[in-house]
RNA sequence: GGGCGUUUAGCUCAAUUGGCAGAGCAUCCGGUUUACACCCGGAAGGUUAUAAGUUCGAGUCUUAUAGCGCCCACCA
């Protein structure tokens, strides 16, 4: 097999101008598509968490692209119909708040504008900016297939939404009804209680008195005196003597002159605050469940916009902060106030404006969700889905044990609309219910105007984007999908509502692994944000670096479930390896033409640095593969960039020159053989990390097959592993490190060739015979060899490795007492070393009990240093003499 | 109040079933060697947070303590 590598390669990577030509050319050859590969493939499938559609790419997104595309053309290489399939999320909040921003820069409002003008805005809005995210990712390399790009709002989406929603209600599992609900006043709308952030604050407690009818008072302490307002009784604890003899009395509302009833719960803190407790059904939760359990009047006081309704009496119309005020100074004035005193403690936050949410009365749609959580609980538990790192697991059934149904109505108006209708009856305005596609037959009925969630249609995101309930084709094919990568923070709104979603529509998992990255932060594990102004633009990166090494640097940050701390000196790094594979890239480049044969020669053709490097490559291939299979790709990514800069470049690659200059046809041509081997699996290995770099450096070498994104991924040959040669090799180069250190103390101009002297016997032999090794990586002539019965070289330094021992001949360098002092260090390291190997070795349980091959390298490694000492001690007497 | 993670070189982080603690950046010394100065050679830098335990052997496993971080939870 033959085949021509492209001549005339730019002195560097121009990836500016590769990135596009790749990119379009990889599209247009249909290889990001499942189809390219095998009728009979097995398909590997990722869902792309959906980014918001008018979102702008941030550092998150360049990471889970990284990921997923690595993961994506590993699968590919490997054969795999691998299909990656993209989309985008209408992100319903965020998109809204953005629409109405602009609207009111441009002086006018939702409201204002009206339903309809609105939802015609938003679309255009998402016209305009649809394609920008999208775009970014293209740039990043993301090897999806874009033409089956969805988006949760449109028409199969839609109409999966809507099955999906009938069916739970038509299941029972559905409904609608007034319930305590998260209320944000500013977005007016009901949020779930994930979407509510508690931080501790620094607030006020105020203690007040609590008149009790026939005289004396309870004294009672709120962070939130305004709902005193909807009050429905105050609480003690039945065992408290201080006050269980007013349990049945009649407390009065201040201010309203209200009465509620005292009752007594064990609920109640004897210890806390002033001991008894006003009970809130319409604003807290707890006091929610106390009403329930007492049969209290749930009041709301609050509007929908937080401030006070009628039920407030003469506070009607007050925002709730000025509300709070005032009472409080007309409770002072009616002597019922007792003291504020500072306090801490948590308050929830919605977690898009940041805004106070208040706990308020309102009618809602929510989805009973035990049962689905009990199969997603199972599928889990029985490994159907397996989580990586398996700890999140735990959080994961800790979150679904605990699980609350789920309110899935928001009052926004871009969104999936609820498919119900109502009609008056009895006089309620919703008194008939009807759900279903179409508004049903009769006059009267009035569409539902609440949206879902957007977690709604994002849960059922891996089988809708697929068809799902029509068209089974890609479905039947894709579905279930292998993997599910995304971040730990979404592992509640989005993952566990996929699992229970897909189990229960589907019947199947939605996917059968889940790998969760960490946040991306900034050094010293600062959050990434516009107004700290500590963000790196992925998009800068790329323009400045190239996508390759904004790639390679966020995959090998990371460990799986960790937060990564991105540091700007490892961008700069994996640009300078980009550089580094390019350099390697060109020497070859120049050192092969088109006739060479591909793949390497017998083993009998190769020398013992060709059998070495190619050892390691081999155990380099094994290692990334347990890395892959482990899902440690940035260990993975390390490891190659180690081969490859540690041991490829600067051994290998140096030492080749001396075959490649100075060899006969046949060691030419075996170690040309092995240069275009080696780049070849390494620039396979590293397609998945820097696919733009990878495929334009393998143009350049000789290679077989039309373009590396449809190369085989390669495995390891472990005929090739040989311990015996790396072991030789290892010492070798071990002297080689030794004799540069001695250049470099005795201040040899590294330019200046040095005479080497081994004296003539087995342990030399070796090492004759790969002369090329010293003569190329420490600059010496040649080695010579003295007979066994000559005298020492007069003014040479010595170096010991093992059994070998090398002169170097100094003259006018070598200082005789700096030598014997450099000697004498040598052995007393060596002693050092000894000690503990002997120490070792003379432990009777280490070498019971010790594994085999861990006791046989401490074997080899004794008898090589008592010759390394020996050596030199005898060395150091000849200095004396 | 529970749960989880983390603590390794000055900084950011690795270390595959327990087997001589490694990189990058920064620092110091020396180099225009014909793939690469986006580079090459050399050096220095660690009681792996602390204290016990298991083991022939612990960064790795167990327990406790401390710092940092995250998640969940109804003390007004």
């Amino acid at each position: 097999m033959q085949a021509a590598a492209e001549k005339n390669m730019p002195r560097n990577f121009d990836f500016a101008a590769v990135e596009p030509r790749l990119y379009d050319w990889w599209q247009a050859q249909g290889w990001f598509k499942p189809e390219c590969a095998a009728a009979d493939a097995e398909p590997y499938v990722i869902s792309m968490p959906p980014p918001n559609v008018t979102g702008s790419l941030h550092i998150g997104h360049a990471l889970f692209t990284a990921l997923e595309d690595l993961m994506i053309r590993y699968e590919r290489m490997r054969g795999k119909a691998a299909l990656w399939l993209p989309g985008t999320d209408h992100a319903g909040i965020a998109t809204q708040l953005q629409v109405e921003k602009m609207l009111r820069d441009e002086g006018t409002s939702r409201e204002a504008v009206g339903y309809e003008e609105f939802l015609h805005r938003t679309w255009q809005w998402k016209e305009e900016q649809g394609g920008t995210i999208t775009r970014q990712l293209r740039r990043l390399g993301a090897s999806c297939d874009w033409d089956r790009e969805r988006f949760t709002l449109d028409d199969g989406l839609s109409n999966a939404v809507i099955e999906a929603f009938i069916t739970l209600w038509e299941q029972g599992l559905v409904y609608r009804g007034p319930r305590l609900v998260n209320w944000s006043p500013g977005l007016q709308t009901a949020v779930s209680d994930l979407e509510v952030e508690s931080t501790e604050e620094e607030v006020t407690l105020y203690y007040f008195r609590y008149p009790v009818a026939g005289g004396g008072y309870l004294p009672v302490a709120t962070t939130r005196p305004e709902t005193i307002l909807g009050d429905a009784a105050v609480a003690v604890h039945p065992d408290d003597e201080r006050y269980r003899h007013l349990i049945g009395a009649r407390a009065t509302v201040p201010i309203l002159g209200r009465e509620i009833p005292v009752i007594g719960d064990d609920y109640v803190d004897m210890e806390f605050g002033a001991g008894a407790l006003k009970v809130t059904p319409g604003h807290d939760f707890n006091d929610y469940e106390l009403g329930r359990k007492h049969g209290l009047e749930r009041l709301n006081i609050l509007n929908k916009d937080a401030s006070m309704n009628s039920n407030a009496g003469p506070y009607e119309g007050l925002d709730r902060y000025d509300c709070r005020q005032r009472l409080w100074t007309d409770m002072g004035a009616a002597g019922l106030t007792i003291k504020t005193e500072p306090y801490v403690t948590r308050i929830p936050r919605s977690q898009r404006g940041g805004e106070v949410v208040e706990p308020m009365m309102s009618t809602q749609w929510y989805v009973r969700i035990q049962p689905l959580a009990d199969k997603a609980i199972a599928a889990v538990r029985e490994g159907q889905v397996k989580i990586v790192p398996d700890r999140f697991e735990k959080v994961y059934f800790h979150w679904l044990e605990n699980i609350q149904d789920w309110c899935i109505s928001r009052q926004l108006w871009w969104g999936h609309r609820i498919p119900a209708w109502y009609r008056e009856k009895d006089g309620d305005p919703q008194g008939e219910i009807y759900v279903g596609r179409e508004a049903p037959a009769g006059d009267g009925w009035a569409m539902e105007q609440d949206v879902l969630d957007t977690w709604f249609s994002s849960g059922l995101w891996p089988f809708s984007t697929l068809g799902w309930p029509e068209d089974r084709d890609d479905l039947a094919r894709y579905y279930p999908t292998q993997m599910m990568e995304t971040g730990h923070d979404i592992l509640f709104f989005w993952v566990a509502r996929m699992i229970m979603m897909g189990l229960w529509f589907t019947d199947k998992p939605p996917f059968h692994t889940v790998y969760l990255h960490g946040l991306v932060r900034a050094e010293g594990g600062a959050k990434f944000s516009k107004t700290l102004g500590n963000a790196i633009d992925p998009l800068t990166v790329v323009d400045e670096l190239g996508a390759d090494p904004l790639r390679f640097t966020l995959i090998t940050s990371g460990t799986p479930g960790n937060d990564c701390h991105l540091d700007e000196t490892r961008l700069d790094h994996s640009f300078r390896f980009v550089n580094k594979i390019w350099q390697m890239t060109a020497f070859i480049n120049m050192n092969v033409d088109g006739a060479l044969a591909l793949g390497l020669p017998p083993s009998g053709e190769l020398d013992l640095p060709s059998r070495w490097i190619l050892s390691r490559l081999n155990r380099l291939i094994g290692n990334v593969q347990y890395l892959f299979d482990i899902h440690q790709y940035g260990e993975a990514g390390n490891q190659i960039l180690a081969f490859m800069w540690d041991e490829f470049a600067p051994f290998y690659l140096e030492i080749s020159k001396g075959a490649l200059y100075e060899g006969d046809e046949a060691q030419q041509t075996a170690t040309r053989r092995a240069l275009v081997h080696l780049q070849d699996c390494c620039l396979r290995l590293l397609h998945p990390f820097m696919p733009f770099l990878t495929e334009e450096a393998w143009r350049y070498i000789p290679h077989e097959g039309e373009a590396l994104i449809i190369a085989d991924w390669p495995t390891a040959d472990v005929d090739a592993i040989d311990d015996d040669v790396e072991g030789r090799m290892a010492a070798y180069l071990e002297l080689v490190r030794e004799i540069r250190n001695t250049r470099a103390e005795f201040k040899v101009d590294p330019g200046r060739r040095i005479r080497a002297i081994a004296r003539a016997g087995a342990a030399t032999e070796g090492l004759a015979e790969n002369e090329q090794i010293l003569k190329r990586l420490c600059n010496v002539e040649a080695l010579e060899l003295l007979p066994l019965e000559a005298e020492d070289p007069p003014n040479a330094a010595n170096v010991v490795v093992g059994d070998m021992s090398i002169y170097l001949p100094l003259e006018g360098m070598i200082d005789i007492a700096a030598e014997r002092q450099r000697l004498t260090d040598d052995l007393a390291k060596i002693g050092a070393q000894l000690a503990r190997t002997e120490k070792m070795l003379g432990n009777k349980k280490f070498v019971e009990r010790a594994r085999a091959d861990v006791v046989q390298r401490e074997r080899v490694r004794l008898a090589d240093l008592q010759a390394a000492r020996a050596q030199i001690e005898e060395r150091i007497a000849g200095l004396s003499g």
